[in-house]
DNA sequence: GCCGTTTTCGGCCCGACTGTTTTCAGTCG
């Protein structure tokens, strides 16, 4: 059976190949089926097991779309998409890789040179034969010439972690806010949406000297190249080949163009949309009267959510999941935040095999963090060269009473990352289990069993009721390994019923579960969460922060999460599962 | 292609920058 996500696919490379078809990112067409891809993934149930009359009832799936659907589920492809590919073959494609060229380009390059590909229009361009094409003049072609060197070193198809991304931009943040005539600054974009991984850096500034805001923004050692500057717009590469957008605008406009580059694009839309039903309209620069002009609202973000007849909207939650019907009518989530945490649940030491701080250290750094409990919870004797024996969890819990007495502020469980094996079963016994104050269990190994497979060895695992919560749920390494094919909703049932948690581990390789997934949870009630670091170091308690962060692009509420509980009220969950 | 308290047709978000255009098309976000 066909996944979401598979479907989610299929659908954006009918959006890609479109695109060449129609010569347009903007054509109706292509964003109609860009709406249908962002239908599905949020899409709470499996649309495979949906027939064609309940997949139209989905807003912003047609009956075109949905017979697209049926087509791919019911014969594995779709007409449509073959034939495309057939027109735009992969090697055509890459050409609108290269910065610069877009459909309408490439198409002429095919019809006018019969160039198809790289290789093609970089032999064209040696060849002097791009001449005399039009649009293309000697300047064009030298830009070509450089991008198709760097092609996949920057822009639209290398995407750079957050991690790596937000020390540069709030770096940037404090140089531009230490020019004279700057007087806010903002980064804004993906990284302020908290996306796991971003494509480029967009940082808004007030002044009312943008030029020379501009001029110095070039200046700065970071940039190594100018890929265009402009009064109000400019953007830069770095050396690493990171693409950063400044966008200057004046102090009373700030909060408009703070909420357009946050974005996301459809979220934009959605709200552009909405201020022309109320004959208003809205760019970056403001909210006006549509016939006389008259700026209503500009200065903040509230007030011009407040000016739309909408409650305030987080940036984690601005991607067009149905964030604005729920602002305007809907129950609006309480999201979590980082303040609210008390425990972390999931943290290693040395005692593991890949732990990298001592088990005193750990303990110290969650004291002085403030953290009011914590569950050591090292590998367990399955996972060979990492795990502890039996012997080493009960010397390692001499340590933890020892701990105790020195950090009495900090309660300290004594835990265990249990393994789940192919066939749902974990380490040690029954018995020895329940020594432990807390087991999370997270899969480790067998990341290629089908999805029934998978989803049944975890089925497995959460019956069994030592077993508090699952770990890393989908075992995923961001832009390593894809994470295990799973039935989430049989999954989600199942915690419900069994009474298990699911962790969203902030660890900045793993965000998982993914937010994504968190979105399609949300009606699963009385699904509980933990947010844990998964910590083998001092430093990474700071996880907590990008846990949280995607927890909030998953819509999940404070009330959802058990480790904003005091510790009582948080054992009595374990408690309940264990009667 | 999708949608509809202006509902089955006629709309669909908005603007900046570049190159080569002498008023604009293409690209991008």
């Amino acid at each position: 059976m066909s996944s979401n996500g598979e479907i989610a696919r299929m659908l954006q490379e009918l959006v890609d190949l479109l695109i060449m078809a129609e010569g347009s990112k903007q054509a109706f067409r292509v964003r109609a089926y860009e709406k249908a891809v962002a239908a599905v993934q949020a899409l709470p149930k499996d649309a495979a097991e949906m027939p064609a009359s309940e997949l139209v009832k989905v807003p912003d799936i047609g009956k075109s779309t949905a017979g697209k659907i049926r087509e791919y589920v019911d014969t594995g492809a779709v007409a449509r998409i073959t034939a495309l590919r057939k027109e735009f073959p992969a090697e055509m494609m890459e050409l609108t890789r290269i910065p610069g060229l877009g459909p309408k380009t490439v198409v002429m390059l095919r019809d006018k040179l019969g160039v198809a590909s790289v290789d093609q229009l970089r032999e064209a361009i040696a060849n002097e034969s791009l001449a005399g094409l039009p649009g293309l003049g000697p300047k064009s072609q030298e830009k070509i010439a450089v991008a198709i060197d760097r092609i996949g070193l920057h822009g639209k198809d290398r995407r750079t972690p957050i991690a790596d991304a937000l020390p540069i931009a709030e770096d940037l943040v404090d140089a531009l806010l230490g020019l004279p005539t700057v007087t806010k600054a903002q980064y804004c974009g993906s990284l302020r949406r908290f996306r796991e991984t971003i494509a480029d850096i967009d940082i808004v500034v007030a002044s009312n000297a943008p030029a020379d805001v501009m001029e110095a923004f070039v200046s700065m050692p970071l940039v190594d190249g100018i890929i265009g500057q402009g009064d109000s717009k400019t953007s830069v590469l770095t050396a690493a080949g990171l693409q950063i957008d400044l966008r200057a605008v004046k102090a009373n406009q700030f909060g408009a163009a703070v909420l357009y580059f946050t974005g996301s694009k459809q979220h934009n839309i959605e709200l552009r949309q909405r201020a022309i039903d109320k004959g208003l309209l809205l760019n970056e620069y403001g909210l006006e009267d549509t016939e006389s002009g008259k700026v209503v609202s500009s200065r903040t973000e509230p007030a011009i959510y407040n000016a739309l007849g909408l409650r305030y909207i987080p940036p984690e939650m601005r991607e067009g999941r149905g964030e604005i019907a729920a602002a305007d009518s809907g129950p609006m989530p309480e999201l979590v935040e980082v303040n609210d945490i008390r425990g972390d649940l999931h943290v290693h030491s040395t005692w593991s095999g890949d732990g990298r701080s001592t088990l005193d250290d750990m303990v110290a750094a969650a004291a002085a963090r403030g953290l009011e409990y914590i569950a050591m919870t090292e590998h367990a004797e399955d996972l060979r060269i990492n795990g502890l024996s039996r012997d080493e969890v009960m010397a390692e819990r001499k340590e933890l009473i020892r701990l105790r007495t020195e950090h009495p502020q900090l309660t300290i469980l004594h835990g265990s990352e249990l393994n789940i094996g192919a066939d749902g079963t974990v380490d040690y016994d029954p018995d020895f289990l329940m020594n432990f104050d807390w087991c999370v269990a997270s899969v480790h190994t067998h990341f290629d069993l089908t999805e029934s497979e998978q989803t049944q060895r975890l089925l497995t695992a959460m019956e069994n009721p030592a077993v508090s919560a699952i770990g890393h749920l989908t075992g995923r390494r961001i832009g390593h390994r894809p994470g295990i094919r799973l039935n989430t909703r049989a999954v989600f049932e199942a915690a419900i019923e069994t009474g298990t948690a699911l962790e969203i581990n902030g660890h900045l390789h793993r965000l998982d579960v993914p937010s994504e997934l968190l979105v399609t949870a949300r009606e699963s009630t009385g699904l509980r969460f933990v947010i844990s670091t998964d910590s083998h170091h001092t430093t990474e308690f700071g996880n907590l922060r990008w846990g949280v962060s995607n927890a909030r692009r998953g819509w999940v509420e404070r009330g959802s999460v058990l480790n904003v509980l005091p510790l009582a009220e948080f054992l009595e969950f374990v408690a309940a599962k264990r009667k």
